[in-house]
DNA sequence: AACACCATTTGTCGTGGACAAATTGCCTAT
DNA sequence: ATAGGCAATTTGTCCACGACAAATGGTGTT
C-alpha cells in the first residue's frame, strides 16, 4: 500500500522518468523496490527523500552532491533559506507574523478579515508593495521548510487573490492608457504576482485585459495583437523553472511588432535574459516610473 | 525554423514521448524528420494533425482509426460536436450569441458589462445556471472546432471568474453551515468549475472554503481535516483526463474520515466510478437537494 | 438483453547506449 | 587579483526495441 509508481513519482515530485530511472542507474539512488511485473516501487521515504532534493535542485544544487549527502542536506536547506533575510520594520514584522499564525490556525474567514483590514488601512499600493510581498516571500520560505502543508500555501493565494481581484474591480473606469495585456509564460503557473502586477498597473490608470496563466507564446502575440495593446506585461515567480524561461522575452519580442511595450516584472523577472526592446521591472517603483516614461512619451 | 522536438510537441499536444514514439513504430504516423544528431524533428503540419487527433482522443475515439483517415476526421470532429445540441430558449440563445461575438470581437470591456448585467437581471443563481454553463459549453465548442482561439478563451475564463467572485464576495457573512472545503484533483486545473459550484454553495448558505486548483489527494485530506469540514466539494471539469480521475474518489474517500461527506460536482463527474459514501451532483438542482438533505439531517 | 470469454488494441514500463549542453576546475595573460 | 579560454565532468534528454497488462471490442451462450 505505502509506495508509487515511477508515473506517480513523476507528478509527484516534477522529477522526469528518465531522469529518475538515470539517477538509479548512476548513483544508485532512488533503488525502489520492483512489483510482480518487474515494474519500479517507491517507498514513500524515497519520495519524500526526491521532493527534498528537487527541490534544492531547483534553488541551484547539484543533483551529484544532493544524492549523496543524508541529513546534511537539512543544513544546506536552512542555510540557503535564511540567505534573503530582508527584515522589515517592527511593526510590519508584526503584522506579518500575526497573517501566518492565522494562516497556520487554518482560520480563514479572520485571515481573510485581517488581509481586508491592512487593504483598507494602507491603500492598494502599500498593502500590495509592504504587505503581500513580503507575507508571499514568508510562506514560500514556510513551504519550503516544511513549516506551512501546501494547502495552507493554496489558502493563501486563494484568499489573497480573491482581495486582490475585488480591490482592482472597484477601481474606477472609463478611458485608461496604456492598455496592457497581461499574462504568464507556458509553464508559469504563479496567479498572485499576475495580480500583483495588474492592481499596481491598473492603480496607475493603466487598462489591463488579464489573459490568466499560462499561455503559449504564440498566443500571447496573438492576444497582444488582437486587443491592440501598448504594453505586453508578463510576470515571472521566483519559483521553478527557470531554464525554459531565459529565451521567453526574445522569443516575444521577435513575435511582437516593435511598438508593442514588453515589461517584464516579478521575482523571476531578473534572471531572464537581457534582450533589446524587454524592460525588466524589478521593483514596483520601476513599474510606477516605466509607466510615467510611457505615458509622457506618448504625448 | 519551423518545427519541433519530441518534447515540445508533448507539451504541445498532451501526448507522451513514449506514445508519439510507440505511434511512430506501430502506425508510420506522425513520421518526424531527424536532427544531425538523429533527434526527431516534427513538422508544425504534423503537430497540428496530432492536436487534432488528441482531441477527438479525448472524445472516445480509437488512435488507430483516427490516425489513418485525412479529411474525414474533420466530419467525425463535426458530428461529434453536433451531438450535444441541446438548444436554450431562443432567448438565451440570442444573449448567448451577442456574448460570443463580444468575445471574437476581444472587447473586453464591454463583454464584461454583458456578463455583470446579466447576472445583476437574473441573479447569481440562474446567471449561473442558464447563462455561464452554457456559454461556457459554446466557447468550449468554439475552441475544438478552432473558432476560437486559446486567448480567447483565456478571457472569457477570466472575466467569468472574476465577476463570479465578486458575486461570491458580496453575500452576507455570518454564521454558515455546513462549512465546505472546495478543491479540484491535481491534474485538473479548470478554476471556473470550481467558482461556479462554490456559487451555488455559498448561496444556499454554505461556508465555503476554496483552495484553488489542482491539490495533492494527500494535501485534500490534511485541509479537510484541518478546517474542520463538513464536507468536501471536488470539481470535476468534462475537459482532458479522465482516466486518472477515475479513482480519485476512492482514494479520497480512504483518507477521509466517515463523517466528512465528499461531493463530486461538474461535467467531468459523470465518468467517475462510483463510490460508496461519494455523492456525485450532475445538476444543480442534485446539489441544491444534496445542501438540503445535509441541513436536514443534522438537526 | 445480460453475461462470460477471447482477440486485439493501446499505453506504459524496462534496459542500456549515446550524445550535446551546461557546469566546473584549471591554467594563462592582463 | 580578475578576466578569459580550454578541457574534463556532470547531467538531462533522446533513441531503439521488447514486453506486458489493462482496456476495449466482438462473439457466442444462457
Amino acid at each position: 500500500m505505502p509506495g508509487s509508481t515511477i508515473a506517480a513519482v513523476e507528478r509527484h515530485t516534477g522529477l522526469s522518468k528518465d531522469v529518475l530511472r538515470v539517477w538509479e542507474r548512476r548513483y544508485g539512488f532512488p533503488k525502489p523496490d520492483r512489483d510482480a511485473g518487474g515494474d519500479r516501487f517507491y517507498p514513500d521515504e524515497q519520495v519524500e527523500r526526491l521532493q527534498l532534493i528537487k527541490r534544492l535542485l531547483d534553488q541551484g544544487h547539484r543533483p551529484k552532491n544532493l544524492i549523496q549527502a543524508s541529513a546534511d542536506e537539512l543544513k544546506a536547506l536552512i542555510a540557503q533559506r535564511r540567505k534573503p533575510g530582508v527584515r522589515e520594520s517592527e511593526s510590519d514584522e508584526r503584522v506579518l507574523a500575526e497573517l501566518l499564525d492565522l494562516l497556520k490556525r487554518h482560520d480563514a474567514g479572520r485571515f481573510q478579515q485581517a488581509l481586508q483590514y491592512d487593504l483598507a488601512k494602507q491603500g492598494l499600493q502599500h498593502f500590495v508593495q509592504d504587505t503581500l510581498i513580503a507575507l508571499a516571500c514568508r510562506v514560500g520560505e514556510a513551504w519550503e521548510s516544511g513549516a506551512l502543508e501546501i494547502f495552507e500555501e493554496h489558502l493563501f493565494t486563494e484568499v489573497a487573490a480573491r482581495i486582490l481581484r475585488q480591490a482592482i474591480g472597484a477601481l474606477p473606469a472609463g478611458i485608461r492608457r496604456p492598455r496592457v495585456v497581461l499574462t504568464t509564460a507556458p509553464e508559469e503557473q504563479h496567479e498572485l504576482g499576475l495580480l500583483m502586477f495588474e492592481a499596481l498597473l491598473a492603480l496607475e490608470g493603466a487598462e489591463c485585459i488579464s489573459l490568466g496563466a499560462r499561455m503559449p507564446l504564440r498566443d500571447i502575440g496573438l492576444a497582444a495583437s488582437a486587443h491592440r495593446a501598448d504594453v505586453l506585461a508578463l510576470s515571472f515567480s521566483g519559483a521553478y523553472p527557470c531554464r525554459q524561461h531565459l529565451d521567453v522575452p526574445r522569443q516575444l519580442r521577435e513575435l511582437l511588432p516593435p511598438e508593442i511595450a514588453i515589461w517584464a516584472g516579478g521575482a523571476g523577472a531578473l534572471k531572464l535574459a537581457k534582450t533589446e526592446g524587454v524592460l525588466v521591472l524589478e521593483t514596483f517603483d520601476e513599474g510606477l516610473r516605466a509607466l510615467a516614461d510611457w505615458k509622457s512619451r506618448q504625448l
